[in-house]
DNA sequence: CGCGATTTGTGCACGCCTTCACAAGCGCCT
DNA sequence: AGGCGCTTGTGAAGGCGTGCACAAATCGCG
């Protein structure tokens, strides 16, 4: 690849300005290089220092070829005959992925799900600190959930103002979504996660990702459905070869 | 569309058996489906008889071009200047989805987030129904948790036998979901949603659908690595036009 | 009864993503 | 030093999904 992205080869040095450019990636791979850093911090822990392609592509439960490929979008961080370097590759994803700045995020609604949110290991342990909490309820601000306490949603203005806030995370009921997203946007927020079973609008510089539980669910029964049908039609073997996914992409 | 499915254009009463000989719909049109069938709700609820595909799909968040060609694919259920009728199609919509019939799901991990998960409205609201409850942890058995008691896994069986369990969730640490999973194969459940940041290895026939939230928050803050980087080079207006998208594909 | 307004259903072209297959490159062994 | 085996990086092909643009169909009104 021609692709020389930032100066030195020696993989990092020069990280401090904002120099990218990026080699826009495909939104297919940048959704995948989440999933090779998990795997290469799991084998790195295992005292691994070089990976294949192979390897990698079995931990991350993907096609060797479109592992390659997606890395190959990075710049050539392998080695011929030997596989990838994996602590050059692990900054390499952190890198292009902005892992190696903390980002403050902003989580509004503290029902059931809001409470897991607000604990959940797998957002710290990759680099992921939630730094403030809000809900509308009177009742629940001020309440102290793993060591922040819930703030009412109109100091959200004053808190973003003090840290800001780069990630804004909803999990709040339907109704209220969109107008916590439009007070997320006014205070400067551009990244939403919306666990919220709605539509958002937003400006189109804000990006919005939605993570709709239910909806999981409904795709599993559709594919129960099928199954279903077919082992009760003639011919019907117990679905062998049905395909099944394993992403989520959504 | 010549595809007529099942007999009566009535639009149910022939629903038991299993008929259908799916049009085996594109994967990307079934991960919709859910979203109209929300909107769709929303806007019955509003009163709407018929909705025309450009307002159903500006409630769903989609283009209506995309919109017609998805439920083309279920068949015409639409009428030429007129639009959708809403109660057929969310019929139709469930009918294909398998959601008229109540699906058991069994929930492993009552930790942080499997706690949510075991209260959460979004499951009982659209046609599932978590009946039963289960973790490895000897201090965890026995609680009660929103009307439900926690199991021990070795349990799983027995409670499998006794009713038959649709979908699993494995809501477990990472290092041990790959054994939940087959322990939920073995209890021949054939849907797994997994929430556990690992990649899990069944059976064919079985279909998985994972759920990594951190890995949303990556991608968030790869754009928002983009963006920073953008607006700090030359010509940098404040990204507009910077393409954001609305699903997950989850 | 016919006409115009409206909306669906779909043929077609385009672009993205995946997958195959292989040349190029690297290290190791003799 | 040379050759051999292994692995990456990539050109090319195929498939899938999206969006346009329009013909076909339906309703309502004069």
């Amino acid at each position: 690849m021609s692709q020389q992205r930032h100066g030195s080869t020696s993989g990092n040095g020069d990280r401090a300005g904002a120099v990218p450019a990026f080699p826009d990636l495909p939104e297919a791979t940048i959704a995948r290089l989440p999933e090779y850093l998990r795997a290469l911090h799991n084998l790195g822990e295992g005292g691994a220092d070089t990976i294949s392609s192979e390897g990698l592509a079995a931990a991350a439960g993907v096609n060797s070829a479109k592992l390659r490929k997606d890395l190959s979008h990075l710049g050539s961080y392998g080695t011929r005959g030997v596989g990838y370097d994996v602590a050059l590759l692990i900054e390499q994803i952190e890198y292009v992925l902005g892992l190696d700045q903390r980002r403050a995020v902003g989580l509004v609604g503290v029902g059931n799900l809001g409470h897991a949110l607000a604990g959940y290991d797998g957002f710290a342990s990759r680099g992921f600190k939630i730094v403030a909490l809000f809900d509308a309820d009177p009742a629940k601000v001020g309440e102290r959930i793993h060591g922040l306490v819930v703030r009412h949603i109109d100091e959200l203005p004053a808190v973003a103002a003090e840290e800001t806030l780069a990630i804004g995370v909803i999990a709040t009921p339907a109704g209220a979504a969109q107008a916590v997203a439009d007070e997320l946007v006014a205070a400067g927020v551009t990244s939403i996660l919306n666990f919220a079973p709605c539509v958002l609008s937003v400006p189109a510089n804000v990006d919005v990702r939605k993570v709709d539980l239910a909806i999981e669910l409904q795709i599993l029964s559709f594919h129960e459905h099928r199954k279903a049908s077919l082992t009760a039609l003639p011919g019907g073997r117990s679905a062998t070869g049905a395909g099944n996914q394993e992403a989520v992409g959504s």
